[in-house]
Formats: C-alpha cells, structure tokens, sequence
RNA sequence: GCGCCCGUAGCUCAGUUGGAUAGAGUGCUUGCCUCCGAAGCAAGAGGUCACAGGUUCGAAUCCUGUCGGGCGCACCA
C-alpha cells in the first residue's frame, strides 16, 4: 500500500511543488469515489485558483503519469484508484511475503522505551481495575516490539508504605483465623478490613502498625521484614496465575522497596538542583499556582510514594536513557505525573518529555465506585472464570465435536474479556456491566477470533481438497476492495497506535477488517472455482487470517484455528 | 471553590489530528443455514454531534462561555 500512496505523493510534488511529506492522502468519504483521495483546498491560495479546477487539472495530469493508477476529480478533490488487479496483487503479496512480520518495522531501532505497567498492590486483590493497566501496558509493549523498539516492562508492585505496617500487626494477631497460604489474597483483605474495624476501639493497634513500618523502614532484618516478605512473595505467586492466564510477562518485577537505598540519593540529587524547600515542617518542591508542592518528605521524615516515583524514573533514566518512559496508570493520577513531570522540569532536566503518563478511565460499576474495603469489587479472577464458563457453554453447544473445548473455551472467554478492555479509547471511563464482558457477538473479541477460525477452515479444506495451486487469477479479487485496502492500512494503524501508545487504534481496525471480510466471503466463493480464481481467492484468505492473528496477537487475544 | 478529562443514534462507541452526504455494534422490525462454520451475512427504522457564540473557503473536530457527568486538589498509594 504504501508503495502506492509514496508515488501519487512524489508525483504530487512534482506537480505542487510541495515537499512530499506535506501532502495528506486520505481515504475517500465512500468508497466507490477511489481508494485513496487528495483534497486540493491547501492549494488554492498558492496558486490563486478554485479548489475544483486544481482537481481537474491534476488529475489530468497524474493520470497520464501513474502507472495503474487512474486519478479522477471530483470536486475539490482528485480520487485515486488503483487497478484492482494491481491491488489485490500488491497487497496479498506483501502479506504473504512478510508473514508474522507484516506491520512490523524498525521505527524504533536503537531506541528503548520503558513501560511502567499492571503495578498492583501488595495485599489487596486484583480487580478488574488492575486488569486495565495490566492489558494496555502489555499491549502497547507488544505493539512498540513490532516496530523494533526496544521494551523494558517493568511491574512496579506496591509493596511499601504504612498499609504493610498494619498488615504485620493483623497477621500477628489473627493470621491464624485465615487461610494466609492458601488463599492469600482474599485472607489479607480481610485481615484488612478487620483491622480497621478494630482499630476504632483499641488504639494499640494503630500504635503496633507504626512501630512495624518504622521497623521496615530501618531496614532492619527482623520479624517484620521476614513476615512483609512472605506476604509479598505470596500475593505474587497468587497475581502469577492471573499473568499466566493473561499472557502478560513482565523485564522487570520490582517493588517500590527496591528503590529504598536510592532515596537519599534522590533527595540529595533534587536539593543539589536548588529547588527544594521546607515548609510546615516537609520537604517540598514549589510547583507554581498551578499545583500544590510534592512533598518529599513528611514533617516526620518518612518519604511518601512521589519520592519513590522520582528515585524510580531516575533510576530507570540511568539504566536506560529512554527514548519514552510510559506510565500506564489510571486518570486518577494525573495530578501525581504532572506534579513528577514538573519536578523534573524544574531541575532543568532535558528528557522531561520524555516521561509520558499513559492515563486510561476509571472502571465503575454500575452502584458505583469500587471500593475493596466496601466490599464493592469484581474479582478478576471470578470475570475470567465466568467468561470461559460462558465460552465452553457456547462451544458444547454450538461446535459439540470441537477437541480441546476446555483450553480453546478459555482462550475465547480470556480473549473476550482482554478485548472488551481494549475496544474504546483508553481515557474513557468503563462501567463494568457483566452482559458486556461475556458478551461474544457484534464487536467483540470472539467475534474475531470467529471470523480467524473461518478463514482457517478455508484454508485447511483448500488443503485436504488440493486446491489453490497455479498463477492467481488477481482480477477474482474484485469485490474484495475493502479487505484489500483494510489490509494496507495496517501498518500505517500500527505506527499510529505506537505513537498514541493507543491499542485501541488496533482494536477497532481488526473490527473494520473482520466486518470485511465476513461480508466478502458469503458472496465470493473461495473453493472449487477455475483454478486462477481459487488460488487468488485463497492468498486472499490466507492474506487476512495472518494478519487477523497478528493484530490479535499484538492485542494480547488468542486467534485458535477451530473454535 | 479551583484544576484536568469526558459529552456523537434508546444503549456502548468509531469518526483518517480542520475536509466530500456523520458511521459501526447492540437493542427493535424483517429476510438468509440441501451452498467453504448462523459466535455469521443482508435490509429497515433510529441524529439539532449537550447548548450558545466565535475563528475560515470549510467545524463533531480548534477558541470562549454555559450546562451535565467523572476524577483530583501537602504529610495515603
């Protein structure tokens, strides 16, 4: 595709005397008009004339020149159509000549971007909040790889902080009331929340968590930091079985603890730039009107979370000298990044811009607000098992013969619930509604994980039945116009998504593909055509099943042949 | 109160970074399984792009204001 618009680019310039790069080729409002579109409209004050006229007259023009291309004015604009012949070849040829490697490029050779994603917190479960930084981070990893950067994902776990104080002190008293081993996650939540019950009436309590996260602190290696270590190396153990589930893994796991002996250094490193202060008894830095300070370090000389983030996007900078740094952490941070960008900047450092907070909505149910101490949460584990349930249901019903129902049931009902959470705009805020997540026709992942396993079926009975050898007739293509040029758009999709750090870019691409393609093949026959017309046919499906798998794969969202 | 984000069909969302007659899915009403898998396809109805101004050849898109919703606003993370 990009062959295409490179030359009605070069030719336009010729023509325009405008730089290449300037040029916007556009896709056509309606499809009938052309494949590709040039609105004159920039042209008219340069060369005084009616965008309409410019039109007709390059046209006239470009036609001559172009080679299979035919270029039409209508209007203000000049439509280029590309021989359908010459399309459909082109296209399925650069699919199928690439492979697994179509869309892929080097964009970002040479360059590495570090990607803070999932960073759940030690003791609470995870939610399906968690799932959202977890299958955007994992995405847009997956999709920047694709382009030859270079990916450092890094889960940095909650693992510090006064919360693990009180989870000591909890363990210590009631640890035996709970099943701490076996079910860690759901044990410590509620240990929590007995804690803060309790806590009301007996002050000791609050007093006992303090001493144990002073104790931490310290550093010092004793029953606190062997009990914050076995609950840390539990939680993780029961957060890997979701990862697994999920397909995500991760360069880096680390803790904020990690970053424990850097603190100093940080502050130090932060004075030494002049733009510390003390106020109200704190270590801040003066942010301006438009934000509170960030406070370094309390009036009690404990540091707080942005001093952790600071001593972690320095270490990263050191370790790698990122060309981006993105944080996939929720909206409701915003203010956190912006006050740890304008550190930064204050401190006069070049690659500010560099750090990027990758905000994506909150997730609601329709009551409201999760909440874990509410008890107001959805189990991500429970959404996962529920939505294969529902997929194997389908699967026996629909498909009563299928091998492997049980591991393919969990790909559909996984890949439904990863899709669903891809599918909008990542800064819209989801209301968690259960008939959506299992919901497995119109826009959804199982919706294009069907139409992959169709497309696989051609292609296994044009092998049992021996057909699709020979010279592609290229001209059976006709018809296919909206696959083709959906298939071209791909990589172009793919460079944007990266850039964006938006995977819903992909999501609803491979939607537009899968609307396509259905339509085109329950009116083209593919099997048992004049040889020619099976085997163009056939590259064509093969053609759009590589890269239905491969857009899936970049999601994060299994593409099973059979399902 | 202040700041940031969102507002497009009954509902959930796209809308090619300012371009042609605003599109999908879902729900509703229909039609299609002797024909490569009906988790599918096709058709119909459904719109003052929240509202009011402005910028220009042109605005759902940019600017200002209003309304509605979400999130946040120094010693939690």
């Amino acid at each position: 595709m990009q062959q295409f618009t490179d030359s009605i680019r070069a030719a336009l310039a010729r023509h325009t005397g405008l730089a290449a790069e300037e040029l916007k080729i556009e896709s056509p409002r309606d499809a009938s008009m052309g494949d590709l579109a040039f609105p004159c409209f920039v042209l008219a004050k340069a060369l005084k004339q009616a965008p309409p006229k410019i039109a007709a007259e390059l046209a006239a023009k470009l036609s001559a020149e172009l080679e299979g291309i035919e270029a039409v004015a209508t209007g203000p604009y000049v439509n280029f159509r590309i021989e359908r012949a010459l399309l459909g070849s082109t296209i399925v040829g650069d699919v199928l000549r690439q492979g697994a490697d179509y869309g892929a490029s080097a964009l970002g050779a040479g360059k590495t971007v570090v990607i803070d994603l999932s960073s759940p917190n030690i003791g609470k479960p995870m939610s399906v909040g968690h799932l959202r930084s977890t299958v955007i981070g994992a995405a847009i990893q997956r999709i920047l790889d694709a382009q030859g950067y270079r990916t450092v994902g890094i889960n940095h776990i909650g693992d510090w902080g006064i919360q693990f104080g009180k989870l000591v002190a909890a363990v210590d008293r009631w640890g035996d009331t709970v099943d701490v081993e076996g079910d860690t996650v759901r044990a410590l939540l509620e240990l929590y929340v007995r804690f803060h019950d309790e806590a009301e009436q007996d002050p000791t309590l609050e007093e006992q968590a303090a001493r144990n996260f002073q104790e931490l602190e310290r550093g010092e290696e004793g029953h606190v930091r062997e009990s914050w270590r076995r609950l840390t190396e539990l939680t993780l153990a029961e957060f890997q079985k979701i990862y697994d589930r999920l397909h995500v893994g991760f360069d880096q796991i680390r803790g904020e603890a990690y970053y424990e002996p850097y603190l100093g250094p940080t502050i130090e490193r932060i004075e030494a730039a002049g733009v510390t202060e003390m106020s109200e008894g704190a270590e801040i830095v003066d942010l301006g009107e438009d934000m509170p300070p960030c406070l370094l370090r309390k009036s009690d000389g404990t540091t707080l979370y942005a001093t952790r983030d600071l001593a972690a996007v320095f270490h990263r900078w050191e370790q790698f000298e990122f060309e981006r740094c993105l944080y996939v952490v929720g909206s409701d941070q915003k203010l956190h990044f912006r006050q740890l960008k304008a550190v930064l900047a204050r401190m006069g450092l070049a690659w500010e811009p560099r750090v990027e907070h990758v905000a994506f909505g909150m997730m609601r149910l329709p009551e409201g607000k999760m909440s874990s101490r509410k008890g107001r949460v959805v189990f991500l584990e429970d959404v996962l098992d529920t939505a294969r349930d529902e997929a194997l249901k389908i699967i026996r019903e629909k498909n009563p013969e299928l091998a492997n129902a049980e591991a393919i049931a969990e790909q559909v009902g996984v890949g439904a619930v990863v899709f669903n959470d891809l599918k909008r705009e990542r800064i819209k805020d989801i209301e968690f509604v259960w008939s959506e997540v299992v919901s497995f026709e119109g826009d959804t992942g199982p919706y294009a994980q069907y139409t992959h396993a169709r497309l696989a079926s051609i292609g296994r009975k044009a092998r049992e039945a021996g057909e699709g050898a020979g010279a592609p007739d290229w001209t059976a293509l006709e018809g296919a116009d909206g696959v083709l040029l959906a298939l071209g758009r791909f990589p172009d999709v793919l460079r944007s998504a990266g850039e964006h750090a938006e995977p819903s870019e992909v999501t609803s691409w491979v939607l537009g593909l899968c609307r396509e393609v259905n339509g085109w093949y329950t009116n083209h026959r593919v099997l048992g055509q004049e040889p020619g017309v099976t085997a163009a046919r056939l590259a064509l499906v093969e053609a759009a099943r590589l890269t239905i798998g491969r857009a899936l794969g970049l999601l994060g969202v299994a593409a099973p042949e059979e399902m």
